[in-house]
DNA sequence: GTCTATATCCCGATAGAC
DNA sequence: GTCTATCGGGATATAGAC
């Protein structure tokens, strides 16, 4: 095993780069992202990035795919571990939260830093896992389309509320604040299971 | 009354100004904004601003108070419309979605342009008519005021949630599709209400 | 695959005149 | 309250050497 180094060595300037662009949005905000920074904290000049990505956007989009991938592997967690559609559901709420939380670089590339999902088929690829894990809903509104289609929206937008709530800060901060947006969508997503005869017709 | 010109005249720069941004972040998004480009277009100086805004931030602030007005004055007009506490609160949700679907500029300044709301105190207080009318949501839980709370919450959550996916083009483009997110959003309020003995506890 | 060097452009912000 | 002028800074992106 070589001994690890904060410079990359060689071989590996893409996921560096990404990596580098995860710590750089953390401490400044998407707009304070750069593909100039992030190459300085490489430790490499600003034109290197060039042969790795086309421009500034597509870093970001490599950001993002990692992002989902990185959902994608907390939810499935939730949903290994919960023992009725119902309970899947709401866990893949309660860690949607909790992914906003504990990595809010990457959520906030994914929803906030504009970037145009056309441009990128590795990102439109890279919801795919996520949508298999929203399958669940069907299990819970057996046969019925729309109501899948309807309950699959709301359980999303739900989620995602909660998320932007939290890192608003309406719920305050620190872990306690994220356990308790985290139970509040996992909630608010069984509600919405219970009422859903009003989400259809 | 004095004739009408693309240019501001004088007097009023400060809300010339704020409308060249809403303009420019309608073309170019929040991260192509700037305050030069504003003040070209205004037909000024990139000094003149400097009279009126502390920086670039705090005309941004000034946009996304103007958002929050028109959204108030929006969902006020649905609550007034409504019959009932449980139909004003969807109503509201489905003005929260055609607010950011009409008003992509504003919706966007509220919540992707990063501002640091402790700046600006004028900000924090235009989201008062906003709580306001949410106040509609103690009609529904009478007593309960944990059950407030958590409503609350999942409303806006849920509304909000939906109006992101319709930005985002879940929903497909033009006014069937944002008729379509907010039908979605007020059906899921309604699922929420009657659900909500799943909120607490 | 990375570096050197550079072209090109834009921005925020301020000082001081009017 | 606006303009002139300017400082100082940083970005993206490319060409060509190694």
């Amino acid at each position: 095993m070589a001994a690890k180094d904060s410079r990359y060595h060689h071989g590996d300037l893409r996921s560096a780069l990404v990596d580098a662009a995860i710590a750089l949005i953390a401490e400044r905000g998407v707009r304070g992202f750069s593909l100039a920074e992030a190459s300085r904290r490489v430790g490499v000049t600003t034109a290197a990035p060039y042969r790795h990505f086309a421009d500034r956007e597509a870093l970001l989009a490599a950001v993002a795919v990692r992002g989902l991938q990185t959902f994608a592997f907390m939810a499935a967690a939730e949903v290994d571990a919960a023992a009725t559609p119902e309970q899947r559901l709401a866990g893949m709420a309660a860690a949607y939260v909790r992914f906003a939380a504990e990595h809010r670089p990457l959520f906030d590339t994914l929803f906030t830093a504009g970037i145009d999902k056309t441009r990128y088929p590795e990102l439109q690829r890279a919801w795919e896992p996520v949508d298999a894990l929203l399958g669940e809903v069907r299990q819970i509104c057996d046969g019925d389309v729309v109501a899948v289609d309807a309950l699959t929206a709301a359980a999303e937008a739900t989620a995602h509320g909660h998320a932007m709530l939290l890192v608003d800060g309406e719920y305050g901060h620190g872990p306690d604040a994220v356990r308790a947006a985290a139970d509040a969508a996992a909630r608010a997503t069984l509600a919405l299971i219970a009422g859903r005869a009003a989400l259809s017709h």
